[in-house]
DNA sequence: CCGGTAATTCTGCAAGCGTATAATTCTGGG
DNA sequence: CCCAGAATTATACGCTTGCAGAATTACCGG
């Protein structure tokens, strides 16, 4: 019974890699790389196991492409988050923070993908400098904001000082991007990101007025 | 020829229980839930693979108790920083920020250990509850130490404004350990727990006099 | 010194893994 | 309309995994 093999069409090369990159990073982010089988993500695309192989030459490297996809929509995201901003840095800055902590850029699913990556990162040179390189742009942001913010407030900074003060406005919003996404339950909707413009005001000297 | 079966020495189950729980940490935090395979921590462990299934009834079962475990030796850590403490509020609270920065409480393997486990413990209710025991008991911790430096400053807080305040702390020390244990090269030994110390000042308002 | 017993090792198994390759089926250009 | 070639499926292989149970060995009490 010859009928018996399963129906197909054919998709674009874009598609198809589109799709199985989509479906390693939701099964990254269920159940960490454990779950990221080459059977699992397969299924998950409507595909069968010998497919990736066509348009990956290892999982490794499907891996390392759904990696590089998500840092380059992360970073995307955080360009987005300026494009409707005001002119003034405070309003900049404030627009960068919230939108930093609400999803899509906080949630369960960009968490469970960073940590599902964690390891992997470390020990794959290629990866561990896609990371960085997201890491700087978006630590880079953060600098220029924040020095617009300075020196509009006429409280001009040294270079080290601006690193700091980027160094720490960073480790709030990853902090609370963190908690907010583990145990989502303990805040509603609204409470990071004005939580988090607050204290960015705070660790800055400065006030964000409008909510 | 009977005598190439291998020579072992007996020992204790607390003893052999500890080693297979530290080895099942050791390659959590060096390469993730797929390093940590039952052959694996049983060679790390200096053991026979089946000896394993005599002291847990499954390898889920190792892992939760291998989690249990670092959630208490990370919490009986939090708690030693403040042994040898001021007995003002500032310096408490200083010794805790600023040991919660540095090695053990902050470095790669911290951090490697709680990436390995975080799917699982997103899945697993029974870890899920170990992880918010610990979380809640380091935030109750930081809350009672804030609630005092604010006191002795004059500045009594309601439990809304403390827990706004213990959350921005709270997410302050986390971002600067994950970033300081993702990226060490980034940052010199005493660097992280000064920056802390710094801007959980600015955060509360008050001044951290002493180094 | 010796037997009993619990700790430990050894061997084996079924399932799942990533990969390789052969066999099919869809589809666009003549 | 059809056929060439690429896209896709199917099958198979060798390895690793977690788990189970039988066989052995170290140690303690007499």
């Amino acid at each position: 019974m010859p009928g018996t093999r399963r129906k197909f069409r054919r998709e674009g090369e874009a598609q198809r890699q589109g799709d199985l990159i989509e479906a390693a990073l939701d099964l990254m982010a269920e159940g960490g790389p454990q779950a990221a089988t080459v059977r699992a993500i397969a299924e998950r695309a409507g595909v069968t196991p010998g497919l990736i192989r066509h348009y990956f030459r290892t999982k490794e490297d499907l891996l390392a492409a759904a990696y590089a996809h998500f840092v380059e929509v992360m970073t995307a995201n955080h360009r987005a988050t300026l494009d409707d901003a005001p002119d003034d840095p405070l309003g900049r800055l404030a627009r960068f923070v919230t939108g930093a902590l609400r999803p899509p850029l906080t949630d369960a699913r960009t968490v469970g993908i960073w940590a599902g990556f964690l390891h992997l990162v470390q020990r794959e040179p290629g990866l561990k400098q896609i990371h960085r390189t997201g890491y700087r742009t978006f630590r880079g942001e953060l600098e220029s904001l924040i020095a617009a913010v300075l020196a509009a407030a006429g409280r001009p900074a040294t270079a080290a000082e601006l690193e700091a003060e980027a160094t720490a406005v960073n480790a709030l919003i990853d902090g609370l991007w963190l908690e907010g996404s583990v145990l989502p339950e303990d805040f509603s909707d609204e409470t990071l990101p004005r939580l988090g413009l607050k204290k960015t005001g705070a660790l800055l000297g400065v006030r964000f007025d409008n909510p």
